[in-house]
DNA sequence: TATTTTTTAGTACATTTGTACTATATAATA
DNA sequence: TATTATATAGTACAAATGTACTAAAAAATA
């Protein structure tokens, strides 16, 4: 990708994630870079595009290390890692997260996407679930849905949890440990004496 | 309050909800309604003045009922039944949360309060949490900090779970039971064997 | 009824925003 | 070097927006 198309879409996100999408214009952007407004729309005709841009290069990143994950072997611990680097992803576009609704009324191609995305990382948390269980790390379903919706509260605090740290300033710099605590601690009331040990230790509690 | 005044923050209800609240202008608002531009600044002088009072207005609607429930007894089914009603104004002032952050960001008084409000309904789910300890409903915690972090995903949940929903539509219609499921099938797995009786009896299981 | 207050309509205006257009400068290429 | 393609600056303009202001209408009050 050319210098300043690449320098386009560094400030945008920088301005994004700092100042909100609603907060951000063509010239916002220009202005921080110090050109034109011309020379914006030269690279970006439209201020979506920007946005999309930056989006799908969130997505392209993820979608690269849960395919590293796929591949290799699925315990506890390489599960912990993929959602750590999940998290450095969802901070780094924070952006995204903390306008959802308004990217996604804007732009159907994200909405379209995202959905696609969630059904993806969906089935690759039963699926690591289940083996989990097949390791006697974690216990079977004991009501019908119950990992669904699991999953589902996962996905909602995984993609907006910075939402409820807007309010204290936490959102200013990345806490792994926190999010990972977050998310993890979630899991542990359905893992097995043998699995709770693995936890114990993972998290060095 | 006046009748205009009242319908003024319907109309603005209605359309922040509909449309979110960036899309919304003063004229949006005064074409809905067929008045001028300048009868709405007769009342609303500023902009925010309008989703101020809408958002103050949740929170005394919540407020009361959450008073109710402490009031009362504390057992599951009551508990049941104060997340359900708090989902209901969730839902009815949906606008909130789906545009938190641009809201939140625009109005200090508003993050200020909110942040007041969180703090109340930890300390309520905890209280509620030793209860159900004490009525040997819930185990007691097995690892440090680990209902306060469930406090912290189920905050999340509650707040934030219809931008997860703005995706498939459902943020059409409020469907009572399955915010419910999704909020209480989080406690299922800390609860003792007693507690799931009296569980599955509430959720019809 | 006369007067005052409240409510409403209509208009005006500065600012911001997205975006198009033109001309110039820079870089690439023949 | 001459020509062409790309990149940049600068400007223009319509639309939208928040908000102030004025005058008229309606309601309340004396």
């Amino acid at each position: 990708m050319k210098k300043r198309k690449k320098h386009i879409l560094e400030a945008g996100l920088e301005l994004y994630n700092t100042l909100g999408i609603t907060n951000v214009s063509q010239r916002t952007i220009s202005d921080f870079l110090k050109i034109s407004p011309g020379n914006l729309t030269y690279h970006y005709k439209k201020k979506e595009d920007i946005y999309r841009v930056l989006y799908f290069e969130f997505v392209g990143q993820v979608q690269e290390k849960t395919r590293l994950f796929l591949n290799g072997k699925r315990d506890l611990k390489s599960f912990a890692n993929l959602i750590e680097e999940w998290f450095f992803y969802i901070y780094k576009y924070r952006f995204i997260f903390l306008d959802f609704s308004t990217i996604i009324r804007t732009d159907p191609t994200i909405k379209e996407n995202y959905l696609a995305l969630v059904e993806v990382r969906k089935s690759i948390f039963l699926k690591t679930v289940n083996e989990l269980i097949n390791q006697k790390s974690m216990r079977p379903q004991e009501v019908p849905h119950e990992y669904e919706l699991l999953y589902k509260r996962l996905h909602i605090v995984s993609d907006f949890f910075l939402n409820a740290n807007v309010m204290d300033r936490k959102i200013e710099k990345l806490n792994h440990t926190e999010h990972k605590e977050l998310f993890f601690y979630a899991l542990f009331p359905y893992l097995t004496t043998k699995g709770k040990k693995e936890f114990l230790k993972l998290f060095a509690l």
